[in-house]
RNA sequence: GCCGCGGUGGCGGAACUGGUAGACGCGCUGGACUUAAAAUCCAGUUGUAGAGAUACAGUGCGGGUUCGAUUCCCGCCCGCGGCACCA
């Protein structure tokens, strides 16, 4: 038994105290940035899954450093935001104080497993030194017209009194507190993403080492599609009903169209809509509806026909009917479509409802004879669709695009799904927003030497549910003379939602004590971009949208040098309880790090999640697992001290396999495969143990079981260098160079062949590796079990694949 | 509904570009040590038949390609994740 306890505090003080994990700065070297999704410093602590991805990212960190690289392998906190804030609330702290707890906690239960982090280089979000860069930051977006007030309506949580942006909702709710989200028309500001819609789409193909998933997650969300906008005339008024529709080429099976409730042409065309209680009514109905009901797919269609409003259809000029339906989203599109029920499973569905009538215009290509119950949304062939008929769909959405333009009715158009980020929350915690409302000037940016704009110390920190911040209430702060003319003058009161400190982090760890920009061109050219970056799944569609938009940014105004921050990104699995559910207080399945380290150390738990199953899947919790990890560490300390005279009797299989595994070790930690990684090293543990026990002597030499020691390390670094030291080594394992195998030894002289009879398994050979392919099957047809199985056969056929098998096919 | 990922022993999982299915670990069974237990060590552990050699079946289901398929192709079923009235 090791005693892991006094181990490992003896080489955490001492890895400490000599600064061995600060980075190198020698800058001939190549560099290596790796990278860890910063945690929330929450007030629970970390719990047992958690420290998986850091585990993995420590691994490479350690690996890398030994192949000689200079490796970034810094962390920080990412600590604004609500659930620090609803934290505080709850405990009737400051959020400053809990949070500076919170932090100490986390970084203590990260010190626990020994990780190779230089903390010289930590930062912290809710750092004034930090957050004047986050500030600037948004003042340069202003300035390029990224950053825009809105008066729109948005999604608002009643129960954490504030605005959210689309990334911010599950299924409708918050996806904080999961209160269903109502839509508010209030003051906010707002960042144009959807300025960078296009290349953040597009540039996905430059990365070839993110995962194909996470990609296509982004592609969903960023959602392009490429059609026409066709403009209908309203008989009688001067105004147009603008139209968004993919499907240009069934524009001849339109007949009506739809409006959405909110469009700003129902209260234009008041006057002339004959049925106006009607439409009120309605549009009080969908006013109640929640965001929840609305969006639910099983609910019927409906709406309301504007009496007396029609449209005319540019192609045919027919006049349709105009309704207003909540099926239809004002916020996507125009808010308004043509609808075509031949052709469309919603409109079909509202046009059966309301006796609506149906006009075919495509014909599929194949089986057009049956009489279609629904909508045909498939291409085919244009019918009854006057100078277009007969074209095929794709042909006839170019040519009537064509037709469009020409005669300026409309255009082409691209849409996308994703809006445009809603930037202001309506709460204390978060980094004030550094602009100015002057009553002679607008808004005026904070001057930039001012900055950084703290948050001032309140004693009411509690929302207020009125669409102001709690900042609103602090006269001295917010009322100040406009850096423009001198006048009368108020800050925003808005602060940052929480994922605007992480949009940027990374570029802090680069230089992160600059307080003259938010990094030195000389230290961004040296360590971007981020070449791997180790997280959560669930950030996809957030956070790391988020980040590559400001980063495309900071490259547009010269910031940085490069268009995507992070090369290669590897998502981790989840750790689930040993129930298979999530860990949860609520579910008492918790896991707490510090009890297994604790328990059975650092490097066992280190072992164990790596060992658990493929890294980017989830696996559940088992201690029993944890425990075999243990043993296994057991086993390898035994192999030092049962023979302490170190008796060296050569034996060239344990060689060679000690060789194998330096190969697989390596090559499996580069590629994530941890669990294989650890499982080859129980093998060569198992032939070691095996071996010393017979003969009491080691099969190689003193240097062969560093080499053993130093693929071990980056997985276990405790005892690595605990048992190192104790073979006499010089200095840290860590700064110690990864060995290389040795080819020749890895070779094997014995060729094991199976011998198949219609590729049946029926005998297996060891021969020479050398051995021609006639002696080979000359062999394996000798073979008592194979002579058995010929007999009285004719072999039609022999298969021989050199140093594998031999196949009779009879 | 659309997109992505997956389905292998009692469990987590392994298997390189088609070539011994079940590595490694957990669990379980039997044994050794012990007054006893824990720990440790040894043996076994996909199913069926057999004392055994061995034989047959077997990687979600049904087909196909191949000398040979967990791996490739076609058609399904189930699970997980994401998006979802996006016109």
């Amino acid at each position: 038994m090791y005693d892991h306890r006094a181990l490992e505090t003896k080489w955490q003080a001492r890895w400490q105290e000599s600064g061995l994990y600060r980075t190198g700065e020698d800058k001939n070297k190549p560099k290596y940035y790796v990278l860890d999704m910063f945690p929330y410093p929450s007030g629970d602590g970390l719990h047992v899954g958690h420290p998986k991805g850091y585990i993995a990212t420590d691994i490479i960190a350690r690996l890398r450093v030994m192949q000689g690289f200079n490796v970034l392998h810094p962390m920080g906190w990412d600590a604004f935001g609500l659930p620090a804030e609803n934290y505080a609330l709850k405990n009737k702290t400051q959020p400053r104080l809990s949070t500076d707890k919170n932090i100490v906690n986390f970084k203590r239960q990260l010190g626990l497993l020994g990780f190779s982090y230089d903390w010289d280089r930590e930062i912290n979000t809710t750092d004034p030194e930090y957050y004047r860069f986050t500030q600037w930051i948004f003042l340069q977006m202003w300035r390029h017209g990224l950053a825009y007030e809105s008066f729109a309506p948005i999604n608002w949580c009643p129960s954490c009194q504030t605005g959210l942006a689309n990334e911010d909702l599950e299924d409708g709710c918050c996806e904080r507190c999961g209160t269903l989200v109502e839509q508010k028309p209030m003051r906010q500001w707002v960042l144009k993403i959807t300025a960078y819609a296009d290349r953040l789409l597009t540039d996905l193909d430059k990365l070839p080492d993110w995962e194909e998933a996470i990609k296509e997650m982004q592609r969903n969300w960023i959602g392009r599609s490429e059609g026409a906008e066709i403009n209908f005339a309203i008989p009688g008024s001067t105004e147009t009903i603008a139209v968004f529709t993919t499907r240009l080429d069934t524009i001849f099976g339109c007949t009506y169209v739809v409006l959405a409730p909110e469009h700003r042409l129902v209260e234009e065309l008041k006057d002339k809509i004959k049925n106006w209680p009607d439409v009120l009514a309605y549009l009080t109905k969908t006013k109640n509806k929640t965001e929840l009901q609305r969006t639910d797919l099983n609910k019927e269609k409906s709406g309301v026909s504007l009496e007396g409003i029609f449209a005319i259809n540019p192609f045919n000029n027919e006049k349709v009917p105009v309704y207003i339906a909540d099926y239809v989203l004002n916020a996507y599109g125009t808010g308004a479509v043509m609808a075509v029920p031949a052709h469309d499973e919603r409109d079909f569905e509202f046009a059966k409802k309301y006796d609506l009538p149906i006009r075919r215009v495509i014909k599929p290509l194949t089986g057009d004879a049956i009489e279609l119950l629904g909508a045909f949304t498939g291409d085919g062939r244009l019918d009854d669709s006057g100078e277009f008929s007969l074209l095929l769909s794709a042909d006839a959405r170019v040519k009537m695009s064509d037709w469009l333009e020409k005669n300026q009715q409309g255009s082409r158009k691209i849409n996308f799904k994703i809006k445009d980020w809603v930037y202001s929350r309506q709460r204390y915690w978060g980094e004030p927003i550094p602009l100015i409302h002057c009553e002679a000037c607008g808004v005026v940016p904070v001057p930039e030497e001012q900055l950084p704009v703290t948050l001032p110390e309140v004693a009411n920190y509690e929302p207020t549910g009125t669409g102001e911040s709690p900042l609103a209430a602090m006269d001295d702060w917010v009322n100040v003379s406009c850096p423009q003319c001198g006048g009368p003058a108020h800050r925003e009161t808005n602060t940052m939602p929480q994922w605007g400190g992480s949009c940027w982090y990374y570029l802090r760890y680069l230089d992160p004590h600059n307080n003259k920009e938010l990094v030195s061109k000389e230290q961004e050219k040296y360590w971007s971009p981020v070449d791997l970056y180790v997280g959560g799944a669930e950030h996809a569609t957030r956070h790391l949208i988020y980040a590559r938009f400001w980063h495309k940014f900071l490259f547009d105004i010269g910031v940085v040098s490069t268009d995507e921050p992070f090369i290669k990104l590897q998502h981790v699995g989840l750790i689930m309880g040993e129930d298979g559910r999530k860990m949860s207080k609520r579910w008492g399945n918790v896991i707490n790090p510090d009890d297994m380290a604790e328990k059975y150390g650092a490097d066992a738990l280190r072992v164990y999640e790596m060992f658990m199953g493929p890294f980017d899947q989830a696996a559940a919790w088992n201690t029993n697992g944890l425990i075999g990890a243990r043993k296994f560490l057991e086993k390898i300390y035994l192999l030092f001290v049962n023979n302490p005279e170190k008796i060296v009797l050569a034996d060239k299989k344990l060689l060679a396999l000690l060789h194998k595994t330096i190969k697989k070790v390596g090559e499996d930690i580069e590629n994530f495969h941890f669990n294989t990684a650890v499982s080859a090293l129980m093998i060569l543990v198992n032939g070691l143990t095996d071996y010393q026990n017979e003969f009491h002597a080691w099969p190689f030499s003193a240097a062969e079981y560093a080499s053993f020691l130093q693929i071990l390390s980056p997985l276990a670094p405790h005892l690595s260098e605990e048992l190192w030291e104790s073979l006499g080594q010089e200095g840290s394992i860590y700064k110690s160079t990864w060995p290389n195998f040795r080819p020749e030894l890895i070779k094997d002289d014995v060729s094991i062949y199976i011998i198949q009879i219609n590729g049946k398994l029926r005998a297996q050979l060891s021969l020479a590796a050398e051995t021609s392919e006639a002696e080979v099957i000359a062999t394996a047809a000798a073979e008592p079990n194979i002579v058995k199985w010929l007999e009285g056969k004719e072999i039609k056929k022999t298969i021989f694949v050199a140093g594998k098998l031999v196949n009779f096919v009879i």
